[in-house]
DNA sequence: TCAGTCACG
DNA sequence: ACGTACGTGACTGAC
């Protein structure tokens, strides 16, 4: 600790930026008796960030005393038209000062003063004094206080992200010095203080003048050697203004404050009480560190929890239980690849960790691995790869952590068994990121440490067991959880190991020739731009086109000008650069995404071995990634192509591709209980094309043109998707109004399509999540947001994620019964790839009629919903050929 | 580490 | 009036 470093803090700033960071959370922080928590629970975050950044000798907070200061006796509407503060903040007010109290810091109000002119006092006087100064606080204005010696903090977005404000940074930021910034706003004004400057002077007229002429007061000195201009006009008008302004936006930094410096001095943390208080505010995690800590800390540095453990050996004598708990340690994500740092296993009471992983294949552990007793686990497909990896077939690994959690609720959809603990108000472990670190700097710790990590996750795995089986049983998920995610997590982890052939030659021949291409692209393009630059650069290729080229500006993105595809179509006509710009991407993306990162990642056996990751997606859905397989090229061609690359294990055998056709929309028939969509599916209509008979009123199908079925097709994905008529409009490049009339056809003549998606967001408003006919829940905050578009969002994917949730399901059973079909029939045909509404298997030549009966039959018998499913089959030699 | 772009369902 | 389709992952350049 510094002797002489002074923190001063904007209460009142701060607790609200706490307040509304943890906005969504207002309901879920509520103690028992019906406080809300989540500004106090944020402003101690917030505070342990600092304290820990800055380590001060002293400290100070200051709140406002009141709604009158001298300020508004100067202008009554200063601060006027403010939205009140809500009493949800308010009532939190006087509790944020307890906490402050408890843990030595003093809380400070002035009659007729503001926080800022507290704090510019002390700042000043800790400065004559000697000390270093950090000023933290919500609000911009006190950047005027920043010197040599005081730096000021303002929250960027949420509490913990800061930007530091020195002399230097202002001047990068406004152009002019801390106190030169006064001078600023007094020109500016300030709208959210409620008070005006100079008519028509913003930021940047404002900071020219002030850089320029120095001051305010410089300004109007050299008025006359100002040309005639409507800002010279506006200044002589407002020069009233102007100079009121100032007045106000000027910090007090000579306010009679009370307190002498020495007084601020940080007490000690007064444990009995912080306990205290943290018990009424119901604050667990905080609790959780106090505990652990103690006196020393309360700065949320904390050890581990300490769990009894031994070091296990040859010699260990394993107990015998019914039930245990493992977990296996890997350094690094890709598990197919990890190097193994240890286990950890629980057994009754004892719990045992080591670092030699070959000690598992030694008789006690293999046979209890292998053998019949129930095993609690945390990511039961990593485990059974990993396992795979040793030579361990692991059996009966009955319980998933990860899984259970996952369903319950996959708001956060972390993977780290320390995170999802503290979900459950669990803080005995840490999270990963804390014991190992993140990037490249992440390493394994000092032994103890690391041991004392693994055994708490055992012990975090069985503590938390019963509460995650009792959520999913009150969500009615343990159908879900257990029949469909722990076995579908035994199919994946099969698929994983398997792998997928992939012929290296052939992606390095295509590879060669699409180089050659880019090369010839690449010269073409620098020809027509008349100088080389980057391609792949967004913000160079700009340049060329929309200042070099002055091509019309169609899309702006935040940073610059869009050049994205849609961009590039439009301006093809206008320069041939473009045209051969679009084929550079197009090829470039395949060289870089597709030929040399899958080469990449091709193991020693010729195969690659993708991670689906079961607990990620919002809906349900797998993912892929290291390498991402779901989404191979197929739309264009060149793309395409790449599958050839891809082959069965034997020479003479088959990809075999089977796909569900228009699973999402069978779905939707099946949970609106739409009668005239039911009725398309049952007779087998082509459903676009029926759609498009509905929404232009024809009579038969034949009347049906291509392009009314193109129109139907993209009604159809809309509905899927929550529609909005401006998104259909902007797809189909149509009118807005023309767009809405097809919407508008199609609730009528589908009317019960209309009453599910209302059905969709009442449920959702009132239960606060929307669920899969197989209760798969997918929780929306946001249908309560205030703003348009988040509750917008939240809207449509109330409407999307049961259909494509569903969908999921859907193939996920399908997923177990193949696998079971393929065991039973003793088939030598493996599963390889799931690609959301397809699967794709790598058969041997003579099990290739068999394949062809079963996977459709499978497939199409998953669920049995109101209306039939349909799979259709393709096979060859090679991907490319299977479709 | 983020934003832009583009590959898939 | 608001500014939009739903769900993903990988690569690149720029900070």
């Amino acid at each position: 600790m510094a002797d002489k470093k002074l923190l001063l803090i904007d209460g009142n700033s701060v607790a609200f930026r706490a307040f509304y960071a943890l906005y969504r959370q207002l309901d879920r922080f509520q103690n028992p008796e019906g406080l809300h928590t989540n500004a106090i629970y944020a402003f101690k975050n917030m505070l342990d960030v600092i304290l820990k950044q800055e380590k001060p000798s002293h400290a100070l907070v200051a709140f406002d005393a009141g709604k009158t200061t001298f300020r508004t006796r100067m202008f009554k509407e200063y601060k006027g038209g403010r939205a009140k503060t809500p009493s949800e903040l308010l009532e939190q007010l006087p509790y944020i000062k307890e906490l402050l109290a408890d843990l030595g810091i003093k809380s400070y109000e002035l009659p007729d003063y503001e926080a800022d002119d507290i704090i510019g006092t002390y700042s000043k006087k800790g400065q004559e004094a000697g000390f270093q100064v950090a000023i933290f606080s919500g609000d911009k204005d006190l950047t005027q206080l920043a010197t040599d010696k005081a730096t000021v903090y303002v929250t960027k977005s949420g509490v913990t992200d800061l930007e530091a404000y020195t002399p230097e940074h202002m001047k990068e930021v406004n152009g002019v010095t801390p106190t030169e910034f006064i001078d600023m706003k007094a020109l500016m004004g300030d709208n959210s203080d409620n008070y005006p400057g100079v008519t028509k002077v913003g930021p940047k007229t404002a900071s020219n003048l002030i850089r320029k002429y120095g001051s305010v007061e410089g300004v109007y000195e050299h008025l006359d050697d100002m040309k005639k201009s409507k800002l010279k006009e506006n200044l002589i008008n407002d020069k009233d203004k102007a100079f009121l302004a100032k007045k106000l936006a000027t910090i007090n930094c000579e306010s009679p404050v009370e307190p002498e410096i020495a007084d601020l001095k940080i007490e000690a943390t007064n444990v009995e009480k912080l306990r205290s208080f943290y018990e009424q505010m119901n604050f667990r995690r905080f609790l959780a560190e106090l505990d652990d800590s103690g006196l020393a800390s309360a700065s949320g540095e904390v050890e581990e929890k300490k769990v009894e453990y031994e070091v296990a050996t040859e010699k260990t004598q394993l107990p015998e239980e019914a039930e245990i708990s493992f977990y296996l340690g890997m350094f690094g994500e890709n598990y197919h690849t990890a190097d193994f740092t240890g286990f950890s296993l629980k057994i009754g009471e004892k719990v045992y960790v080591s670092s030699d992983v070959n000690l598992l294949l030694t008789k006690p552990y293999k046979e209890l691995l292998e053998g019949s007793c129930h095993k609690n686990v945390f990511d039961l497909k990593k485990t059974l790869v990993g396992l795979h990896r040793l030579g361990i077939k692991a059996q009966h690994l009955d319980y998933d952590m990860l899984l259970a959690s996952y369903l319950v609720n996959n708001e956060n959809n972390s993977n780290d068994l320390g995170e999802i603990a503290h979900l459950y108000d669990y803080y005995q472990i840490k999270s990963d990121v804390d014991i190992y670190g993140k990037g490249k700097k992440a390493a394994i710790p000092d032994e103890e440490i690391f041991f004392n990590h693994l055994a708490n996750k055992v012990v975090a795995i069985e503590a938390l067991k019963a509460e995650l089986l009792k959520r999913l049983k009150e969500h009615e998920q343990d159908d879900l959880y257990e029949t469909i995610e722990l076995p579908v997590a035994h199919v994946l982890a099969k698929m994983e190991i398997t792998g997928l052939k992939t012929e290296a030659r052939i992606l390095t021949e295509q590879g060669a020739e699409i180089g050659t291409k880019l090369i010839k692209l690449e010269s073409d393009i620098y020809d027509l731009a008349g100088e080389k630059f980057n391609i792949n650069s967004p913000k160079q290729l700009g340049q060329i086109l929309f200042e070099k080229m002055q091509l019309p500006v169609i899309k702006k993105t935040k940073t610059g000008y869009s050049t994205s595809v849609d961009v590039l179509e439009q301006l093809k006509s206008q320069a041939p650069i473009v045209e051969k710009i679009l084929q550079y991407r197009q090829l470039a993306k395949l060289q870089s995404t597709y030929i040399k990162g899958l080469l990449d990642v091709i193991q020693p056996d010729g195969r690659v071995h993708t991670r689906y990751q079961q607990t990620l997606t919002a809906t349900g859905r797998l993912s892929s990634v290291d390498p991402n397989l779901q989404n191979i090229p197929v739309r264009l061609d060149e793309g395409k192509k790449i599958r050839k690359a891809f082959v069965p294990t034997d020479n003479d055998g088959y990809i075999f591709s089977c796909d569900y056709s228009q699973v999402e929309l069978r779905v939707l028939a099946h949970v609106s209980g739409d009668e005239n969509m039911q009725e398309a599916f049952k007779t087998g209509y082509d459903i676009h094309a029926h759609t498009a008979m509905k929404i232009f009123h024809l009579d038969s199908p034949d009347e049906v043109t291509p392009n009314m079925r193109r129109h139907a097709k993209a009604v159809n994905f809309g509905i899927v998707y929550g529609i909005s008529d401006y998104g259909l409009s902007k797809n189909l490049g149509i009118s807005r109004k023309q767009a809405k009339e097809f919407i508008d056809n199609y609730f009528e003549q589908y009317p019960k399509i209309k009453d599910y998606m209302d059905k969709e967001i009442n449920f959702a408003r009132e239960n606060g999540y929307v669920e899969t006919i197989m209760h798969r829940r997918r929780y929306l905050p946001d249908i309560h947001a205030k703003n348009f578009n988040v509750r917008s969002f939240a809207e449509r994917t109330a409407i999307n994620s049961p259909i494509q949730g569903g969908a999921a399901d859907i193939i996920k059973i399908a997923m177990i019964n193949m696998q079971k079909k393929l065991d039973e029939l003793n088939l030598k045909t493996k599963m390889l790839i799931q690609v959301h509404d397809e699967l794709i298997f790598d058969v041997p030549a003579d099990e290739l009629e068999t394949i062809k009966k079963i996977v459709p039959e499978v497939m199409q018998n998953a669920v049995q919903l109101d209306v039939p499913l349909i799979a259709d089959a393709n096979w060859g030699h090679d991907w490319y050929e299977a479709k």
